[in-house]
DNA sequence: CGGTTTTGACCAGCGC
DNA sequence: GCGCTGGTCAAAACCG
């Protein structure tokens, strides 16, 4: 698995905090020798030093959160093997009694939103599948969950591109009416999405997305801020919910059929739920913060000076 | 005026 | 073959 690698690179910071030093010593002797013993140079030189050990102390704390999450990631696989054993053993009717006696284009997309108990159903892209085999087989499908105002019965969902809308229809199983949009870009971009409103929730909004876009997300560069690599493989399939514009997007949990991503980063609904924990946990530590700024700058340092 | 949305009609796949 | 259903088309309406 992807993850504990993937924490490693952005935790592994090879911070050479240290290049102050010789210079700080050269310097104090150089001083002392010339007679030049100045008192605002010693407060200089002490700042130098608690700042020196400062960032010593942030680059420790680093390593130790480095490792403790590569602990964490290895006690993670661990869990997940176990998880994915005990799935082996329970029986496959069980897990699809829904769709039992539909359609195969039919079954209802709505019983899993918000619940994490269908993720890894590689089917959810395939409800074309049986009337337009040939473009389904090539066709990326994920899914987004957007939490919405109950209120608000427009079916838009803001992920940064530009939509036209090109048909709506009322479906068996769900008295909410079903959107149809095209990317605005299209013919040229193929992507295609589907908004409905969940049956159960109505404030949750399913959002199917097909294909992928084959140019810039129009908002999204407008960014001028670096988008982390986590984010960027989570969200992939169809960019969606990476801009802070976004605001409304609660809730993202895309779902792609795509087994490179579903392998590498989103097997299954556990590893959703804890990866999501993770990043919350850490990003709520203002310790860990601090750390991560420190080491960062002194990494930037380190580039300047070299 | 051009782009978008609305909405009824049409088409194709599926089950009976 | 027929009816049901989801997906798409396209003309009309709407909007900035």
């Amino acid at each position: 698995m992807g993850t504990t690698n993937m924490l490693g690179t952005y935790l592994d910071f090879d911070l050479n905090i240290n290049p102050l030093h010789q210079n700080d010593e050269t310097l104090e002797r150089q001083l002392e020798e010339d007679h030049f013993v100045d008192e605002e140079a010693k407060v200089s030189i002490e700042k130098q030093k608690v700042l020196e050990e400062e960032l010593n102390r942030v680059s420790d704390e680093n390593k130790k959160l480095a490792g403790m999450l590569t602990m964490m990631c290895e006690k993670y696989n661990a869990l997940q093997t176990l998880l994915t054993d005990l799935k082996g053993k329970i029986p496959e009717k069980e897990v699809d009694v829904k769709s039992v006696g539909k359609r195969k284009s039919n079954f209802d997309e709505n019983n899993n939103v918000v619940g994490l108990d269908r993720i890894n159903d590689s089917r959810s892209g395939d409800e074309d599948s049986c009337k337009r085999p040939k473009q389904s087989i090539s066709k990326k499908v994920s899914r987004v969950f957007v939490k919405v105002d109950k209120s608000d019965s427009s079916l838009l969902v803001k992920d940064g591109y530009q939509w036209r809308k090109y048909g709506q229809k009322v479906t068996k199983d769900n008295p909410s009416p079903r959107a149809y949009f095209r990317c605005s870009f299209a013919p040229s971009c193929p992507v295609k999405k589907k908004v409905q409103r969940s049956a159960e929730d109505q404030s949750v909004l399913t959002a199917s997305y097909e294909g992928e876009h084959n140019h810039l997300n129009p908002s999204k560069s407008k960014m001028s801020l670096v988008t982390s690599p986590l984010l960027k493989t989570s969200l992939s399939p169809g960019s969606i919910g990476t801009n802070s514009l976004e605001s409304n997007l609660t809730l993202n949990m895309v779902e792609s059929d795509s087994k490179k991503h579903v392998q590498e980063f989103q097997a299954s609904p556990m590893q959703k739920v804890l990866i999501e924990r993770m990043a919350s946990s850490l990003t709520s530590d203002p310790s860990y913060i601090a750390a991560l700024a420190a080491a960062i700058s002194g990494r930037i340092l380190d580039q300047t000076r070299a």
